[in-house]
DNA sequence: TATAATTGGATTGTATACAATCTCTCGGCG
DNA sequence: CGCCGAGAGATTGTATACAATCCAATTATA
């Protein structure tokens, strides 16, 4: 069972290093990325690595620039706000699907705590990047519970989009509201009560979203407003 | 201005041609896709052919099965639903969006108009796969408008995958009603009316998969039903 | 001194060689 | 007669060699 299903897990094991490592800002955004340098760390050649950044760049944490290489994405505030604006349509339908559900899904969703705790414990002894990627597992978890497969793999590129988003923008250190936030929402949905689940993952994401600093650092700066009192006359 | 941007176009060239093959059914779903024959077609290597096939099992049009091959996508009933069922969410957030931004987007929309004519031009000559991937393209040009990439972009692999859908499972050859009902949607949104526009799409995706014939060829075949009558008894 | 051209080093892009795996056929065995 | 296993051929997976491109530093020139 090692040899057999190293090739499959391989690929993985190594995206997940790279993106763990993009979340908890060991690499920061912007960071070039070399295939050899990245090769090397791994033990692997340069197509597996080749192949790892490509599966990054669909999913929007890696931006490639063609000759150039590789580089940890840095989304701007303008897609970051398109990202968030896109979950709210795509989790708040596929809530309204697995509320439907209902008790259907029991068990999965007994699950779904299991995750709440981990997020919990990682979160307590301070492991953001854990923390932030368990918390986008639950979303996924969840998802995956509507029954719509392309709209759950879509849903994991916006989440670790935003998961980078997260971790650049993020001003208040506690995500620990999210916690209960996920705890609520999953009470409401096993409860089957629609309503308050729709309310509750919209207030969730309007949280996520008002706990970053997305002001205005925006792309082009205007050096004349920065250094306009320097400046010398006619 | 050949040779400089020779590489970027090569794949984009490879990718459209296997996409167009695999509409016009001169690839049938379930076709296996060797990397040497792909290769050997459009004289390159397989590390360029990788690629693209790659690309294409990201966009759900083609599967890859590890150490089996490619194979062009056989999308079940099931997924068909699921795939259409995305796209009306996706759909109409996004007309809502275009319809909202109204008179901003004038000249982009007399634009869509042209791809209308070039659409009509070729379902008038019976170039069906020409005519499926623009009334795709129309689609995907409305979504850039309403200013999110992330949704503009998912709603193209949606998109591909409808393709492949309706060259599948289409019964009724003509999707000439479909020209119009792009045409009277185009309508509403430049009078900015969002309401009848959200009708007018949510009607068009519906036509599309009424016309579909998407009814339990389902994976699983119940041998009982389909052989009862001869079973011998006792 | 400032600007432009050149050249060397480094990195990505592509092709190819080799290894691992699968498939299908053929022969043995129950 | 049918089922199971071994081996050959074919196909995918990975590493590596070579080509193309880019970037920066250095030199030449105005």
């Amino acid at each position: 069972m090692n040899a057999k299903a190293k090739g499959a897990t391989q690929d993985q094991k190594i995206y997940e290093h790279i993106f763990d490592a993009i979340l908890e800002q060991r690499l920061a955004p912007g960071t070039k990325l070399t295939e050899e340098g990245l090769g090397e760390v791994f033990g692997v050649s340069r197509t597996i690595i080749r192949r790892t950044l490509s599966r990054l760049t669909y999913e929007g944490v890696v931006e490639l620039i063609p000759n150039r290489g590789a580089y940890v994405a840095k989304p701007d505030t303008g897609s970051a706000r398109q990202i968030l604006d896109a979950r709210r349509l795509i989790e708040l339908a596929l809530v309204e699907r697995v509320a439907e559900r209902g008790p259907q899904v029991r068990r999965e969703l007994k699950l779904l705590r299991l995750l709440i705790d981990e997020e919990h414990a990682s979160s307590a002894r301070a492991d953001t990047g854990t923390a932030i990627r368990l918390s986008g597992e639950f979303h996924l978890e969840l998802a995956r519970l509507a029954n719509n497969e392309p709209l759950a793999n879509f849903l994991r590129s916006l989440v670790s989009q935003t998961s980078l988003i997260i971790a650049m923008y993020q001003t208040s250190q506690q995500s620990n509201c999210a916690i209960d936030e996920h705890s609520n929402l999953l009470d409401a949905i096993e409860q089957g009560d629609k309503l308050t689940a729709l309310n509750l993952m919209a207030e969730h994401l309007d949280h996520i979203e008002a706990r970053l600093a997305l002001v205005q650092n925006e792309q082009e700066v205007d050096l004349e407003k920065v250094f306009g009192h320097l400046k010398v006359k006619g």
